[in-house]
DNA sequence: CGGCGGTCCTGTCAGC
DNA sequence: TGCTGACAGGACCGCC
């Protein structure tokens, strides 16, 4: 799935054409993405104002005018698709379709359907499941060193393990693990509680960098990523150890080396990342 | 409870 | 070209 820079990418491509606009037609064009859709979820969504579409973990919220919130993941595949009017040909896999008042088309596209939607009330978001106990936003204020010394502590897993579980910290996904972990100089196979004082002081730093850098160059994109205004991200073209295997390191004379942890790929320098 | 492996689904690509 | 198997950005669930 996208990851958090491309949910920011996504989510703010789509506050221009929904927010402050209401939702004029609402089609679901089957009944489940990963999960069923909530009952009569096309209705309750038809005729609503969209406040404010936002950010939270990997989700993208958009508040409505009624006090709930429409909750999207994109899952592994899932794509916002935007167009002005709705397209007389509908890809494979357009799995959720709304116009605005305005003319805007917005297709949820999720080839795999790893994918959710979901409604929540507003004030109740953070203690809906998916959400309730995800870490801290690594881009806020409440993501520190010492507060993600103190999540590692104890822990028994590997370092990369640890900082693609949400609940130690939000958003990160495979690649900026990879490439978090390089800048920081620690292996991924070290284990999560030896990541303290002063390397998870360097970690924190460089998860807040490359997400940081991410969301500034637009996200990150595979192949069949396309962000909500249709552009391609470039920050594939900055990945340093990601997808690099056999390169040599960008720091020096190592060569990037491939592992296969918790069945995915990690992609680091063994001579370098200690 | 923490941690791990299996699983959901389709598309793409490498290798034969 | 067509087939097969591996792999893909996530995260839930059940098991130990």
């Amino acid at each position: 799935m996208p990851e958090l820079p491309e949910v920011e990418t996504v989510a703010r491509g789509l506050a221009k054409p929904l927010e402050r606009h209401r939702l004029v037609k609402v089609e679901t064009r089957r009944g489940d993405l990963r999960w069923p859709f909530p009952k009569c979820f096309a209705e309750k969504l038809t005729g609503r104002k969209v406040l404010k579409v936002r950010r939270r973990a990997k989700y993208i919220v958009a508040e409505l005018d009624d006090g709930n919130s429409l909750l999207a993941h994109l899952g592994m595949s899932g794509r916002m698709l935007l167009s002005k009017g709705r397209p007389e040909v509908l890809e494979t896999h357009d799995h959720v379709i709304m116009e605005t008042d305005d003319g805007w088309c917005l297709r949820f596209n999720d080839a795999r359907r790893f994918g959710m939607m979901d409604l929540v009330q507003t004030d109740k978001l953070e203690q809906h499941k998916p959400i309730k106990g995800i870490g801290p936003e690594p881009l806020g204020n409440a993501f520190s060193g010492p507060i993600l010394a103190a999540a590692l502590k104890g822990k028994k897993t590997s370092i990369k393990a640890a900082i693609l579980d949400q609940k130690v910290v939000a958003g990160v996904g495979n690649i900026y693990a990879s490439e978090a972990l390089f800048r920081a100089g620690i292996s991924p196979k070290r284990l999560a509680m030896r990541v303290q004082g002063e390397r998870a002081e360097k970690l924190a730093q460089s998860i807040k960098t490359v997400l940081n850098e991410a969301v500034a160059a637009g996200g990150s994109s595979l192949r069949d990523y396309v962000q909500a205004d249709g552009e391609l991200g470039y920050f594939q073209h900055r990945w340093r150890v990601y997808e690099k295997e056999g390169q040599p390191c960008p720091n020096g004379d190592g060569t990037v080396k491939r592992i296969t942890q918790g069945g995915r790929s990690t992609f680091y320098c063994p001579k370098c990342q200690k």
